[in-house]
DNA sequence: TCTATTAATCGTAATATTGCAATGAAACAA
DNA sequence: TTGTTTCATTGCAATATTACGATTAATAGA
C-alpha cells in the first residue's frame, strides 16, 4: 500500500521519522555538507556541486525548506541557500535524545 | 524513476542516508525505543505492542537486522530480540559527526 | 522591449516502500 | 504423529519517491 499508518505512532515517533526521511538521500546530505563546508549562503551553484538535473535538485532543496533546515534568500535572479542554525539545533536535539539512549546490559544478548 | 542514484555521492554520504532511511519510518523508531525502554530481549510482543500486522512487523524487524542495529536469538518457537549496543555506537558516531556541524554566521542568511 | 539567466513547477516514467493475506518453516507438546 | 505456536517469506495492491524534460515565472541587462 506505500501508506505509513502515522495515526498509530506518537507525535514524536512520526517527528524523527519525518526528519530521518529527510536525511535518507544521499543529496540532500551533500547538500547540508555543502552548506555547512563553505560556511556561507551557496548561491545557485548547488546543481553543479550535486551533479544532478537542476529541477531534481530543486525538489531535494524544497523537502529540506519544507522542515525548515534550509533557508532561501532571493538575491537578483539567483537564490542564496543556508543552514536555518535555530532550526537545525532543534532538529539535533530531537535526534540526539533518539540517538543516545543508553541500555544496560540485557538478560539474554 | 525511483531509483537514486547512489554512484555520484561519497561513501560517507550514502552511509549517512541509509542509516537515516531505516529511521525514516515510525514503526521502526517504535520498535527501537521499545527495545531500548524494556532494557532486554523482547520476545515476540512486538506485534501487539506496536499495532501492525505480523508480517510489516517481521518485514521492519529485517531492516534493522540487515543495518546491525538489532539482534535476534531464537528461543525455542520464538525469537528475542534487542540492541546491538556495539553496532549502535558506531552508528551513533556517524550521525553525531554529520549532525553536529557547526557553522559560523553566513554572509547572508 | 527583447533576451538571457536562474530557479520553481508540471507532467510523467521508473523504481521503491508499505502493508497484509496466505503460506511456509521450525520448535515444542500431547 | 498431529496439532499448536511463533516467526519468516511470498505475492500482490496501493502509494511514495526519484529523476528529468519541458515549461513557467521572475529578474537583470542590452
Amino acid at each position: 500500500m506505500g501508506l505509513t499508518k502515522t495515526d498509530m505512532f506518537t507525535d514524536e515517533q512520526n517527528d524523527i521519522a519525518l526528519i530521518a526521511k529527510v536525511f535518507g538521500h544521499p543529496a540532500r546530505v551533500a547538500i547540508l555538507q555543502h552548506l555547512f563546508k563553505t560556511n556561507a549562503c551557496v548561491c545557485g551553484d548547488l546543481v553543479t556541486e550535486i551533479g544532478l538535473a537542476q529541477p531534481t535538485i530543486s525538489q531535494h532543496l524544497k523537502e529540506l525548506k519544507h522542515l525548515g533546515l534550509i533557508k532561501g534568500n532571493v538575491e537578483g535572479t539567483s537564490v542564496c541557500y543556508c543552514i536555518d542554525t535555530d532550526n537545525w539545533a532543534k532538529m539535533k536535539n530531537i535526534m540526539f535524545q533518539f540517538l543516545d539512549q543508553d541500555i544496560a546490559k540485557g538478560t539474554c544478548c
